[in-house]
DNA sequence: GTTGCTTTGTTCGGTTGCGGACGGTTCCGC
DNA sequence: GCGGAACCGTCCGCAACCGAACAAAGCAAC
């Protein structure tokens, strides 16, 4: 079978046959934490199904979203950056399974593999530069705007078009008021870009998204492509 | 002599030996652009004096500050993530010099060595939690507190403790208007914690300006004195 | 179909920072 | 010592967003 994941469906047959042997299938349920802040890492995570958010975690108890790992990639990245815990928490953000594979046979695999170590160095140059536009939508972007990008993250993460978001879940990840979302989101969907229903929105128009998105949305995308392959599976749906 | 630049200094002998013979010294005088957004970067470059900030620049004309290097690294780490572009601008922030390696020479002494890609990869992780610090204060930390993690990012990469910059510099790197960065200088100088002169601003306590700083200084730094060493060469300034 | 919880819609006043502009000051070159 | 440029301080009206709160609507369980 192919993997769901873009990574481990991008191996070449030996680093495939490298690693297949260590990964282990499991569930991620809806919140479970895959790496709490400055803790030791034991596994690195595939993704096949279902969205995790790396966040930092304030003292005031709010959190802030820096990152998105989905079928995409792997977390965390940082474990192939000789580090064993990071000050970020990981946790599940849409439900979904994927495969781990252990800390050391990740490390042995890559030092065996120098194909394996380019690839998923790539997908950290990636991961960097989404963390980057985060960085720059959260500079001054309109909430509206950064509503828009991290639907359409989502979306590539994900086969169809209906998301599976409260307001409430938004506002924390876009680090702004549950109203503001509503309010975005009315406009969005005014406009007919988005669906909005209880729990739940409806990509309608991909395209107009992006255009909604701004500079926010793209550059991280394009060099997922660029350095790896499509991002998303199916066709892109109709403006 | 021994390199001011953090990374080149932490190397050891065999690996300064591999790249000892394919680093020229250079001039980086302000304003100097190391790369330019999609094209091809021909040089690493590892800064010993200077401050090199890579930015994002807007279809509008503006820039947006992601991540800042300094004597602490090399620009860019994405050349150690197997690309030869990136989708942002570096360039010179304050004048200074460096040492600068063709990327194939890099290449090949970092596929000599892995003790050198260990504590190489290693510093692509301190960056990638620098810029995921600068998403974090984008989001919603007050411009005071911005500035505040700004000078002190700026005084960890220098000796001494007079930092060279103009309100309209500061406005461009923490995004916000030029009267925001004025209000803000004048906050911290009324708490005593920096003295602003003309074109420079002198850090008075590095200790209170952390705190002024908040969550969104530490993480990196931490991170960096964790994983490679010492990020400031002298003695912190009395509080 | 009623109860109770979750999610969504809306309101109010207050604050921060924006965009733009103007005047004052320091510094540099001549 | 003078002129000009760069830099700093301040003001205005305005828009976005915040914090808090409350009301309505969808959904689920019984």
């Amino acid at each position: 079978m192919r993997h769901q994941n873009r990574l481990l469906a991008a191996l070449s047959e030996a680093d495939g046959a490298l690693l297949g042997p260590h990964l282990e299938a499991i569930d991620l349920p809806l919140g479970h934490v895959l790496v709490e802040p400055a803790a030791e890492i034991p596994y690195a995570i595939f993704i096949d199904t279902g969205l995790c958010s790396m966040v930092s975690t304030l003292d005031q108890g709010g959190r802030i979203e820096v990152g998105l790992v989905g079928r995409d990639g792997m977390a965390t990245p940082a474990l192939l950056l000789g580090t064993d815990t990071i000050p970020y928490q990981l946790f599940m953000q849409v439900a979904g399974h994927g495969h781990r594979i252990a800390v050391p046979a990740l490390r042995d695999a890559v030092k065996a593999s120098a194909s394996l170590r380019t690839l998923f160095l790539r997908y950290v140059q990636t991961f960097l530069v989404q963390v980057a536009q985060t960085a720059i939508a959260n500079a001054g972007a309109p909430a509206e705007e950064r509503l828009a990008r991290w639907l359409l993250m989502y979306h590539d993460r994900q086969d169809g078009d209906d998301l599976s978001v409260t307001h409430e879940f938004l506002s924390i990840m876009l680090g702004v008021r549950r109203p503001t979302v509503t309010v975005a989101i009315h406009t969005l969907e005014g406009a007919g870009l988005i669906r909005a229903r209880r729990g739940r929105i409806r990509v309608l128009s991909r395209a107009r998204l992006e255009e909604a998105a701004g500079q926010t949305y793209g550059p991280a995308e394009t060099e997922y492509e660029r350095l790896i392959g499509p991002l998303r599976r199916s066709e892109d749906s109709p403006a």
